[in-house]
DNA sequence: ATTGCATACTTAGTGTAACTAGGTATACTA
DNA sequence: TAGTATACCTAGTTACACTAAGTATGCAAT
Protein backbone atom coordinates (compact mmCIF):
# COMPACT_ATOMS: atom_id res chain seq x y z
CA UNK A 1 0.00 0.00 0.00
CA UNK A 2 2.51 2.19 0.70
CA UNK A 3 6.57 3.02 -1.07
CA UNK A 4 6.64 5.68 0.99
CA UNK A 5 10.63 5.56 1.29
CA UNK A 6 11.18 4.39 -2.72
CA UNK A 7 8.81 7.37 -3.69
CA UNK A 8 11.20 10.16 -1.56
CA UNK A 9 14.47 8.17 -2.16
CA UNK A 10 13.06 8.95 -6.34
CA UNK A 11 12.00 12.46 -5.72
CA UNK A 12 15.07 13.87 -3.78
CA UNK A 13 17.53 11.97 -6.54
CA UNK A 14 15.31 13.45 -9.31
CA UNK A 15 16.35 17.12 -7.93
CA UNK A 16 20.22 16.50 -7.41
CA UNK A 17 22.49 13.51 -7.44
CA UNK A 18 23.40 12.60 -3.67
CA UNK A 19 24.90 9.98 -1.50
CA UNK A 20 23.17 7.30 0.54
CA UNK A 21 23.50 9.03 4.08
CA UNK A 22 23.14 12.43 3.07
CA UNK A 23 19.87 11.12 1.74
CA UNK A 24 19.28 10.21 4.84
CA UNK A 25 19.50 13.28 6.28
CA UNK A 26 17.60 15.08 3.25
CA UNK A 27 14.69 13.14 4.08
CA UNK A 28 14.33 14.43 7.63
CA UNK A 29 15.49 17.58 7.07
CA UNK A 30 12.74 18.45 3.55
CA UNK A 31 10.14 16.91 5.29
CA UNK A 32 10.24 19.09 8.03
CA UNK A 33 10.89 16.19 10.49
CA UNK A 34 8.30 14.32 9.82
CA UNK A 35 9.51 11.61 8.23
CA UNK A 36 12.92 10.23 9.13
CA UNK A 37 13.97 6.66 7.61
CA UNK A 38 17.16 4.94 9.06
CA UNK A 39 20.01 3.81 7.03
CA UNK A 40 18.89 0.48 6.98
CA UNK A 41 16.70 1.24 5.38
CA UNK A 42 17.93 3.18 2.48
CA UNK A 43 20.60 1.74 1.74
CA UNK A 44 18.31 -1.47 0.60
CA UNK A 45 16.17 1.19 -1.32
CA UNK A 46 18.66 2.77 -3.69
CA UNK A 47 19.98 -0.53 -4.02
CA UNK A 48 17.06 -2.37 -5.17
CA UNK A 49 16.20 0.36 -7.33
CA UNK A 50 19.82 0.82 -8.75
CA UNK A 51 19.46 -3.21 -9.93
CA UNK A 52 16.22 -1.84 -11.31
CA UNK A 53 18.04 0.42 -13.70
CA UNK A 54 16.04 3.49 -12.28
CA UNK A 55 19.54 5.01 -10.40
CA UNK A 56 22.90 4.98 -11.86
CA UNK A 57 25.81 4.95 -8.95
CA UNK A 58 29.30 6.61 -9.62
CA UNK A 59 32.12 6.35 -6.66
CA UNK A 60 33.38 10.07 -5.64
CA UNK A 61 36.41 10.92 -3.57
CA UNK A 62 35.94 14.05 -1.30
CA UNK A 63 38.34 14.72 0.93
CA UNK A 64 39.87 10.91 1.54
CA UNK A 65 36.38 9.56 2.43
CA UNK A 66 34.39 7.64 -0.09
CA UNK A 67 31.01 8.19 -1.43
CA UNK A 68 28.84 7.04 -3.55
CA UNK A 69 26.42 9.35 -5.40
CA UNK A 70 23.09 8.00 -6.65
CA UNK A 71 21.50 9.63 -9.94
CA UNK A 72 17.71 8.68 -11.14
CA UNK A 73 17.67 7.64 -14.79
CA UNK A 74 15.05 7.73 -17.49
CA UNK A 75 13.35 4.33 -16.57
CA UNK A 76 13.64 5.88 -12.28
CA UNK A 77 11.70 9.02 -13.62
CA UNK A 78 8.43 7.10 -14.73
CA UNK A 79 8.95 5.19 -11.96
CA UNK A 80 8.35 8.16 -9.93
CA UNK A 81 5.72 9.34 -11.99
CA UNK A 82 3.76 6.40 -11.43
CA UNK A 83 4.39 5.93 -7.69
CA UNK A 84 3.58 9.47 -7.03
CA UNK A 85 0.19 9.41 -8.90
CA UNK A 86 -0.28 6.27 -6.90
CA UNK A 87 0.37 8.69 -3.50
CA UNK A 88 -1.77 11.32 -4.82
CA UNK A 89 -4.47 8.47 -5.65
CA UNK A 90 -4.26 7.15 -1.85
CA UNK A 91 -3.77 10.42 -0.35
CA UNK A 92 -7.44 11.60 -2.11
CA UNK A 93 -9.11 9.05 -1.31
CA UNK A 94 -8.17 9.16 2.40
CA UNK A 95 -8.76 12.82 2.34
CA UNK A 96 -12.26 12.39 0.54
CA UNK A 97 -13.31 10.06 3.48
CA UNK A 98 -12.03 12.51 6.06
CA UNK A 99 -12.63 15.60 4.70
CA UNK A 100 -16.29 15.00 3.15
CA UNK A 101 -16.36 18.55 1.73
CA UNK A 102 -13.54 17.93 -0.59
CA UNK A 103 -12.85 19.58 -3.84
CA UNK A 104 -14.71 18.34 -6.77
CA UNK B 1 4.20 1.84 7.05
CA UNK B 2 0.81 2.56 6.14
CA UNK B 3 -1.95 1.05 8.17
CA UNK B 4 -4.56 2.27 5.54
CA UNK B 5 -6.75 -0.42 5.80
CA UNK B 6 -7.42 -0.05 9.63
CA UNK B 7 -7.85 3.94 9.56
CA UNK B 8 -10.46 3.64 6.89
CA UNK B 9 -12.33 1.20 8.88
CA UNK B 10 -12.11 2.92 12.09
CA UNK B 11 -13.34 6.31 10.57
CA UNK B 12 -16.30 5.05 9.11
CA UNK B 13 -17.03 3.01 11.83
CA UNK B 14 -17.07 6.15 13.80
CA UNK B 15 -19.53 7.58 12.12
CA UNK B 16 -22.22 4.86 12.12
CA UNK B 17 -22.19 1.68 12.59
CA UNK B 18 -21.90 -1.06 9.45
CA UNK B 19 -21.17 -4.64 8.28
CA UNK B 20 -18.27 -5.96 6.75
CA UNK B 21 -19.69 -5.93 2.83
CA UNK B 22 -21.67 -2.98 3.29
CA UNK B 23 -17.76 -1.12 4.73
CA UNK B 24 -16.49 -2.53 1.15
CA UNK B 25 -18.80 -1.05 -0.64
CA UNK B 26 -18.85 2.73 1.61
CA UNK B 27 -15.11 2.18 1.42
CA UNK B 28 -14.92 2.37 -2.49
CA UNK B 29 -17.87 5.21 -2.40
CA UNK B 30 -16.58 7.35 -0.42
CA UNK B 31 -13.59 7.50 -1.28
CA UNK B 32 -14.78 8.38 -4.89
CA UNK B 33 -13.05 4.75 -6.19
CA UNK B 34 -9.66 5.88 -5.58
CA UNK B 35 -9.22 3.13 -2.60
CA UNK B 36 -11.10 -0.40 -3.50
CA UNK B 37 -10.05 -2.76 -0.25
CA UNK B 38 -11.10 -6.68 -1.26
CA UNK B 39 -13.54 -7.90 1.87
CA UNK B 40 -10.48 -10.40 2.43
CA UNK B 41 -8.20 -7.33 3.25
CA UNK B 42 -11.74 -6.02 5.45
CA UNK B 43 -12.48 -9.02 7.19
CA UNK B 44 -9.32 -9.91 8.86
CA UNK B 45 -8.89 -6.07 10.33
CA UNK B 46 -12.44 -6.13 11.40
CA UNK B 47 -11.56 -9.46 13.19
CA UNK B 48 -8.17 -7.75 14.59
CA UNK B 49 -9.85 -4.67 15.61
CA UNK B 50 -12.40 -6.60 17.28
CA UNK B 51 -9.87 -8.60 19.09
CA UNK B 52 -7.97 -5.55 20.06
CA UNK B 53 -11.49 -4.05 21.97
CA UNK B 54 -11.54 -0.51 19.43
CA UNK B 55 -14.78 -2.29 17.78
CA UNK B 56 -17.48 -3.85 19.40
CA UNK B 57 -20.09 -6.37 16.72
CA UNK B 58 -23.67 -7.55 17.64
CA UNK B 59 -25.31 -10.03 15.26
CA UNK B 60 -28.57 -8.41 13.71
CA UNK B 61 -31.40 -10.38 11.41
CA UNK B 62 -32.15 -7.95 8.35
CA UNK B 63 -34.69 -9.81 5.79
CA UNK B 64 -33.99 -13.56 6.91
CA UNK B 65 -30.42 -12.16 6.44
CA UNK B 66 -27.57 -12.56 8.77
CA UNK B 67 -25.16 -9.48 9.25
CA UNK B 68 -22.83 -8.58 11.84
CA UNK B 69 -23.11 -4.92 12.66
CA UNK B 70 -19.81 -3.33 14.11
CA UNK B 71 -19.39 -0.14 16.11
CA UNK B 72 -16.21 1.50 17.66
CA UNK B 73 -15.63 1.40 21.00
CA UNK B 74 -13.54 4.10 23.48
CA UNK B 75 -9.90 2.65 22.81
CA UNK B 76 -11.37 2.33 19.13
CA UNK B 77 -11.47 6.06 19.09
CA UNK B 78 -8.46 6.86 20.98
CA UNK B 79 -6.58 4.15 18.47
CA UNK B 80 -8.43 6.42 15.56
CA UNK B 81 -7.16 9.15 16.79
CA UNK B 82 -3.15 8.19 17.12
CA UNK B 83 -3.55 6.80 13.28
CA UNK B 84 -5.27 9.94 11.63
CA UNK B 85 -2.16 11.83 13.03
CA UNK B 86 0.06 9.35 12.14
CA UNK B 87 -1.48 9.97 8.91
CA UNK B 88 -1.29 13.45 8.77
CA UNK B 89 2.12 13.59 10.23
CA UNK B 90 3.46 11.25 6.93
CA UNK B 91 1.25 12.96 4.36
CA UNK B 92 2.42 16.82 5.16
CA UNK B 93 5.63 15.02 5.52
CA UNK B 94 5.74 14.07 1.60
CA UNK B 95 3.79 17.01 0.51
CA UNK B 96 7.03 19.02 2.15
CA UNK B 97 9.33 16.83 -0.11
CA UNK B 98 7.34 17.39 -2.88
CA UNK B 99 5.02 21.03 -2.76
CA UNK B 100 8.75 22.38 -1.41
CA UNK B 101 6.83 26.20 -1.23
CA UNK B 102 4.07 24.45 1.60
CA UNK B 103 2.30 26.06 4.11
CA UNK B 104 4.28 27.12 7.80
C1' DA C 1 -37.05 -26.57 -10.64
C1' DT C 2 -32.49 -24.85 -11.23
C1' DT C 3 -29.26 -21.88 -12.84
C1' DG C 4 -27.10 -17.89 -11.85
C1' DC C 5 -26.17 -13.68 -9.41
C1' DA C 6 -25.85 -10.51 -5.45
C1' DT C 7 -25.30 -10.63 -0.77
C1' DA C 8 -22.59 -11.85 3.38
C1' DC C 9 -18.97 -13.84 5.81
C1' DT C 10 -14.50 -16.57 6.36
C1' DT C 11 -9.57 -17.93 6.24
C1' DA C 12 -5.26 -20.27 4.70
C1' DG C 13 -1.46 -19.00 2.45
C1' DT C 14 1.71 -15.81 0.08
C1' DG C 15 4.55 -12.08 -0.83
C1' DT C 16 7.15 -8.33 0.23
C1' DA C 17 8.19 -3.94 1.99
C1' DA C 18 9.84 -1.78 6.01
C1' DC C 19 12.38 -2.07 9.73
C1' DT C 20 15.79 -3.51 13.64
C1' DA C 21 20.01 -4.43 14.98
C1' DG C 22 24.11 -5.34 14.23
C1' DG C 23 28.50 -4.92 11.67
C1' DT C 24 32.84 -2.52 9.07
C1' DA C 25 35.85 1.38 8.24
C1' DT C 26 37.68 6.14 8.03
C1' DA C 27 38.48 10.90 9.64
C1' DC C 28 38.57 14.35 13.02
C1' DT C 29 38.57 16.15 17.80
C1' DA C 30 39.38 16.18 22.74
C1' DT D 1 43.50 7.09 22.45
C1' DA D 2 39.00 7.47 23.23
C1' DG D 3 35.06 9.15 21.41
C1' DT D 4 32.08 11.01 17.89
C1' DA D 5 30.54 11.93 13.19
C1' DT D 6 30.72 10.23 8.76
C1' DA D 7 29.72 6.56 5.40
C1' DC D 8 28.38 2.22 3.97
C1' DC D 9 26.47 -2.60 4.40
C1' DT D 10 23.20 -6.67 5.28
C1' DA D 11 21.11 -10.74 7.65
C1' DG D 12 17.03 -11.60 9.71
C1' DT D 13 12.49 -10.55 11.48
C1' DT D 14 7.95 -8.77 11.40
C1' DA D 15 3.86 -6.98 10.06
C1' DC D 16 0.69 -6.18 6.65
C1' DA D 17 -1.92 -6.24 2.74
C1' DC D 18 -3.52 -9.06 -0.44
C1' DT D 19 -4.98 -13.23 -3.40
C1' DA D 20 -7.70 -16.85 -3.93
C1' DA D 21 -10.57 -19.90 -2.47
C1' DG D 22 -14.41 -21.50 0.08
C1' DT D 23 -19.34 -21.60 2.57
C1' DA D 24 -24.11 -20.22 2.70
C1' DT D 25 -28.46 -17.65 1.84
C1' DG D 26 -32.07 -15.14 -0.79
C1' DC D 27 -33.94 -13.72 -5.09
C1' DA D 28 -34.78 -13.37 -10.04
C1' DA D 29 -35.03 -15.27 -14.42
C1' DT D 30 -35.83 -19.27 -17.56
Amino acid sequence: MSGVPELLVLRLLSQREMYGYELVRAIRLTSRDEISLAEGVVYPVLHALEAQGALRSKEKETNGRKRIYYGITAKGKRRLGALHEEWQRLSSGIDAVFGGAGHA
